[in-house]
RNA sequence: GGCCCGUUGGUGAAGUGGUUUAACACACAUGCCUUUCACGCAUGCAUUCAUGGGUUCAAAUCCCGUACGGGUCACCA
């Protein structure tokens, strides 16, 4: 049997959403998961979308996604180059073979004639086909105009009728009518080949054996098929797989929320929990099971249980398995990753002090950023929310428990968490207030927050003198 | 508009003709626990699978129509 091999094969933009990545890990996964290779390439085509640096930014999200491109521009093998503007010159030669089997044709129409076919097709709204009129140029003429440097381009010859079947691992067969297919373009007039032409090139040159792409190219795989057919060469697996949709079940899109990788990433999303997620988004496990690490991912991951309909986002879904996974960090590692995202001014506090608050919200947030909205009132002067306000005003006994509270801490020799427990108790004994009536005032007035992690913890770390001065 | 695809709760989803009075997870709600919230634990949350027909002893599961949603029709990928 045939190695497996797919591939990934963004647009070098700079930006890669988690619809994308989600695309990555399926066919990582499915390459792995047969011992096969990941093969990244780069589509950039379309000279005026290059981005620079954008291959680094790929390698790097891949990589800190725990993915192991096995050929790439990077670190290329036998199969180069991965970049198609660097194959320019393997485009062509194929698509004059497809010219001289009859299976594609010179054309010499100008922008402004098929503009003008467009508008007229669009008078009888009618979908826009090529007419293919330079399919029919005499050879003498086509000599001509290639002897007198007209710009031109090549297009591939469609069957005007019958059908194509494309057939798709989640799919299934569909049919598509001939009569609709345009006589596309394989190769630009810059030289450059168009996307479906190249894809189809690279993926046979390359030997991929399964090709995972979004739903919205299904319909053009009739074309692609039909080109395999030219050639005579054998047609990859493919899979389709639906859109991921936006929280308001919309379109991905920049201002779509945080959809990117690296939005994510630098708001203190772990990658481990963000390819849990991603993963299984639009696919699901045999077993009932949610948290897997990669090695548990590959042995799982089956591309027949991919779902053939679109889902949406949720970030509190994702919160939840970020949540789960900073929870499992050791301390020291999880010391380490959040300090990064801890932005607090900490000059006159002690390292010991840090981490000690640090730690004690490992339990409590759900992405890094997180740490310094949870830790702000440590740090600055808090003003009280409504909420908060009302519940200080909602008993008459509040104000003595606080007052008494208040000379219990000053009373304090020694400061620490268990002589802050035993003010807590002498104030319960004192006033009689317990549960929520004790410890809510304490916690509002001195954090200026409903919740929070263990109150002796907190208050030791704001120090006596501050909590003092907010009482 | 033509063509293609999809439709199980707020979200991700399981389910492929009978053990489903539709699993599990997130979210939400309630209760328990701890000297409070949170954490944790427990319970609740679709009498129904877009909708109308049909096939069948039996349908979320098969067939047809309708509605709704999405995709696609570039010298963009």
């Amino acid at each position: 049997m045939m190695k497996v091999r797919t591939r990934f094969a963004p647009s070098p933009t700079g930006f890669m959403h988690i619809g994308n990545l989600r695309t990555a890990i399926f066919e990582y996964l499915l390459a792995k998961k047969y011992d096969g290779d990941f093969i990244l390439r780069i589509e950039d085509t379309d000279q005026e979308r290059k981005v620079e640096g954008a291959i680094d930014f790929i390698y790097d999200t891949l990589n800190l996604c725990g993915f192991k491109i096995d050929e790439g521009p990077n670190n290329e093998k036998e199969y180069g180059p991965y970049i198609q503007s660097e194959r320019k010159d393997i485009y062509k030669k194929y698509a004059l073979e497809l010219v001289e089997k009859g299976k594609a044709y010179y054309c010499f129409c100008s922008e402004e004639e098929l503009e003008e076919m467009r508008t007229r097709a669009n008078e009888r709204k009618k979908p826009f086909l090529y007419d293919g009129r330079c399919s029919r140029l005499s050879k003498e003429k086509i000599e001509e105009n290639l002897k007198n440097g007209v710009p031109y381009v090549i297009r591939q010859k469609m069957p005007k009728e019958g059908i194509t079947i494309v057939e798709d691992v989640i799919y299934g067969k569909i049919k598509i009518e001939n009569s609709i297919l345009d006589d596309q373009i394989l190769l630009k007039s810059d030289g450059f080949p168009t996307y479906n032409f190249a894809n189809v090139i690279d993926d046979h040159l390359m030997d991929i054996t399964h090709v995972i792409r979004g739903k919205e190219y299904l319909d053009q795989t009739a074309k692609y098929n039909l080109l395999y057919e030219a050639f005579g060469w054998e047609k990859p697996k493919y899979i389709h797989v639906a859109m991921v949709l936006g929280e308001d079940g919309t379109k991905l899109s920049k201002r779509n929320g945080d959809a990117s990788f690296m939005d994510l990433y630098h708001q203190g999303y772990l990658p481990e929990a963000i390819v849990n997620y991603l993963v299984l988004l639009g696919w699901s496990p045999k077993e009932n099971k949610e948290i897997f690490s990669m090695d548990e991912l590959i042995q799982n991951f089956d591309e027949t249980r991919i779902s053939k309909s679109s889902s949406s986002y949720d970030v509190k879904k994702l919160n939840w398995f970020n949540a789960h996974y900073i929870k499992e960090m050791a301390n020291q590692k999880y010391l380490e990753w959040i300090k990064q995202y801890f932005k607090q001014d900490t000059l006159n506090k002690t390292e010991e002090w840090v981490n000690k608050l640090l730690l004690i919200y490992k339990d409590h947030i759900s992405y890094g950023m997180e740490i310094n909205e949870v830790t702000e009132s440590f740090f600055k002067e808090y003003s009280l929310s409504e909420e908060c306000q009302e519940f200080l005003n909602s008993d008459n006994m509040i104000n003595d428990v606080l007052a008494c509270f208040k000379e219990e801490i000053a009373s304090i020799k020694d400061w620490n968490e268990e002589n802050i427990n035993t003010a807590i108790s002498n104030t319960k004994e004192k006033t009689g207030a317990k549960g929520k009536l004790l410890f809510m005032p304490i916690r509002i007035k001195t954090s200026g927050l409903m919740h929070g992690p263990e109150l002796a913890d907190t208050l030791y770390l704001i120090g006596q003198e501050e909590i003092l001065k907010r009482l």
